[in-house]
DNA sequence: TTTGTGAATGAGCGTTCGTTCAGAATAGAA
DNA sequence: TTCTATTCTGAACGAACGCTCATTCACAAA
């Protein structure tokens, strides 16, 4: 959100009433563009959805696309501020990721709707925003990528060091594909059976050790 | 395109003719979805793409949606079938996976702009056709289950087969991920590394023989 | 009480788009 | 050639959209 305010303008001068109507804005058009997509949404119905009207909201945005940018960086900071506060850990390095695991996993099916929407409509964003929205997903991945290094140098992972950030971005899609194959893996596995079995496989292939 | 052909409805009598046509509006409207997004181009360019007149188109199609249905098979179809002839194996089961990544994978950095359209616009389809879609892909998935299975059977692969259907959609979807996450895959492998990478821990996973 | 400020309003502008339809062109049969 | 069936054409339609701007209004300062 930090960014996302600096950079889009705004007419009205308040900063903190910026800030507050902002919040309206997005909490109304996640809902929206969840449901029907950024383009089969207007911007009449956002405004509509919590009393503004369409010369309101004009205030505070410039384009509809700047609802669009606000809208996915609230979703992406919304995963992030879920994630760190479980990731401040002591056990070793496959604890760790085992736990890392189960955690991002669970808040993906929590979040499904928002994730898949991130994944279908961040290509209608400008370069910049597109730029910014990915950077923060490799900063989600770094996390991943962190914990795979303690776990090369104190011997429990057997991967080698340039096989890490793809490796971290193996679990980070993983994770994310119980939201955008829903349509199938939802029929067959419950999502706690969904993080054992992934966790087990990404687990196996990073021992050094032999499994029965 | 033979399920798609019949469910849309044609004013045109002359089968061939809507054929041939339909080849025609597909052509023209795939590149320009690609480039553009569903969303943003119109019918008008798809029909001055190749020179035929607004009304014509529609007496081909009923609606702009149609289109969509007709590119999203045509695209799902040429990707079954760059895949399908190389998928006559004799070999053990893990030497007939080891090949069909290389071939799936190599298919999707080919057609990485299609696959990634997919993806992003999947969605604007109604109910029947995304459902159509859907088929489409588990029967590309199946295609790993079975060499999975066989794997299983002769003692090479150590999964229960209980978890043969995830594992089968994870390495659909490691393909995929080239590119879905080409913005930052595609900044640190080439294909081949990508690809060799992959496999190894996708056999690994699977293997029951330790590996050091 | 008067004046100044800035947020809120919504009718409406300009434009675009998907779609239709009356008629022109064309091909094939008689 | 004439007649008919079929395909092709693009002007026209009208709904919908993003966005603007002249105006109103509430409140605070003077």
């Amino acid at each position: 959100m930090d960014r996302a305010t600096k950079k889009i303008k705004s007419q009205v001068k308040n900063k903190e009433l910026v800030e507050i109507r902002r919040k309206e804005i997005v909490k109304a058009a996640v809902d929206l563009f969840v449901k029907k997509g950024f383009h089969k949404t207007t911007v009449r119905e956002i405004a509509r959805r919590f009393g503004m009207s369409i010369g309101t909201i004009y205030e505070y945005i410039r384009t509809k696309e700047d609802i669009l940018y606000l809208v996915c960086d609230y979703i992406h900071s919304s995963v992030s501020e879920r994630v760190k506060p479980f990731l401040t850990f002591d056990e070793n390095a496959r604890e760790a990721l085992r736990r890392a695991i189960n955690i991002y996993f669970s808040i993906v099916d929590e979040m499904q709707d928002y994730i898949l929407f991130l994944y279908q409509e961040t290509k209608s964003l400008d370069r910049e925003a597109r730029k910014y929205i990915f950077r923060a997903e490799e900063h989600m991945t770094e996390i991943f990528e962190k914990i795979l290094y303690r776990g090369i140098e104190d011997g429990s992972f057997s991967i080698s060091s340039e096989d890490v950030k793809l490796m971290a971005h193996n679990i980070m899609v993983l994770g994310q594909m119980w939201a955008f194959r829903r349509w199938v893996l939802q029929k067959h596995y419950k999502i706690d059976r969904y993080i054992d079995i992934q966790t087990r496989f990404i687990l196996k292939q990073l021992d050094s050790k032999l499994r029965v």
